[in-house]
DNA sequence: AGGTTCAGACTGAATATTCGCTCAGTGTTT
DNA sequence: AAACACTGAGCGAATATTCAGTCTGAACCT
């Protein structure tokens, strides 16, 4: 495998496990197999590598939910299709939510990072604006209903996880209808 | 002002504009306007205070929520006074508001933590159970109910903020039917 | 084929820095 | 004058970052 990937790899398991404070450089170049001058050579710093694996995560993700965009299928089933498919990477993915809830919000990424990521999401803004279009939503920016939405998915999922609920399809389906039922006029 | 009170607010806007990484104890010290001993003397360590900031407010927004509070009152009405509350306070304290986004999920709040401030916020438990009651609400269960409309609160606050856009009432009552809409039956 | 060179990647011990925390000395209250 | 609270310089552990030396393999002789 790449080195980079390998280093991205080994520092989320370990951030995510201790804490970016209790993991050392040292201890991510161990995990990826490498010296710490390979780890210096492809990241600037400790932090650079945070806002590696946000982007690294936020792409996979993007790729995932969108993989059977189509702009010709109806509002409903996009959304449907969308949300269901980031409903079931989340749940595959426990390190990778991990990761994304605690990131999130935090001066760590920078704003250029968070742009980045945002941009691999701008179908969302496509299937809204056609939504509003067709007078299936209620009157609000794209962008709000996108961060609605989105926000419900996070914590939703973060109650169901640290309860330790299984979140099973009649239970993925009743979420999909509450985030529709939310934004539809 | 108590000492104990002038440390958490130092703390709170030093962590919040630098990160916890870069906010030194020394600094936190100076900007409180006491020495280090007297920060050692009330707390045990630096992930105290952020525990002891994420309490206060959290107390303190659970104050200012449930203030009106009665159970006698109804489900719609509650929900609309809480919820309304809720995103008053959040505009009004950006800086706490932008602290409980960055920390609500981070490792470092620790589990007793966050039972003591949950506990604080029973009354959402009670009212949504009694909205299932009378059946207002999709079945779910109340815990579930709560951590949904949080999340959308909090992303949509945060949209907001980001993009720095001014919520009017108007926006404010388009929210809280947005919320309302997503989990009523 | 076997030998030689060498550019670039890699390693990890050594260095430099940062910061959490202590405690001897000072100030304040009763 | 005893008891208590407070201060902040300094200790030392943790760890981010560097860089001198090593390794690798491709290109080029002989």
């Amino acid at each position: 495998m790449d080195k980079r990937e390998k280093i991205l790899n080994a520092a989320m398991e370990l951030i995510i496990r201790q804490g970016l404070q209790h993991t050392p450089m040292s201890h991510i170049a161990d995990r990826a197999g490498v010296g710490m001058g390979s780890v210096y050579k492809r990241f600037k710093n400790k932090e650079d590598i945070v806002n590696g694996i946000y982007v690294k995560i936020k792409t996979e993700e993007a790729a995932m939910i969108f993989v059977n965009y189509d702009e010709r299928n109806s509002v409903p089933d996009t959304f449907n299709d969308i949300y269901g498919r980031m409903i079931d990477y989340f749940l595959s993915h426990p390190l990778k939510f991990n990761f994304i809830s605690q990131y999130a919000f935090s001066p760590v990424i920078e704003k250029k990072t968070q742009v980045q990521a945002m941009s691999r999401f701008h179908r969302f803004d496509e299937m809204y604006a056609r939504g509003l279009e067709q007078g299936l939503f209620k009157d609000l920016a794209p962008q709000h209903l996108t961060y609605f939405v989105f926000g419900s998915v996070c914590y939703w999922l973060k109650c169901a996880s640290e309860l330790q609920i299984d979140v099973d399809h009649k239970m993925r389906n009743q979420f999909l209808k509450m985030a529709w039922d939310s934004i539809k006029k």
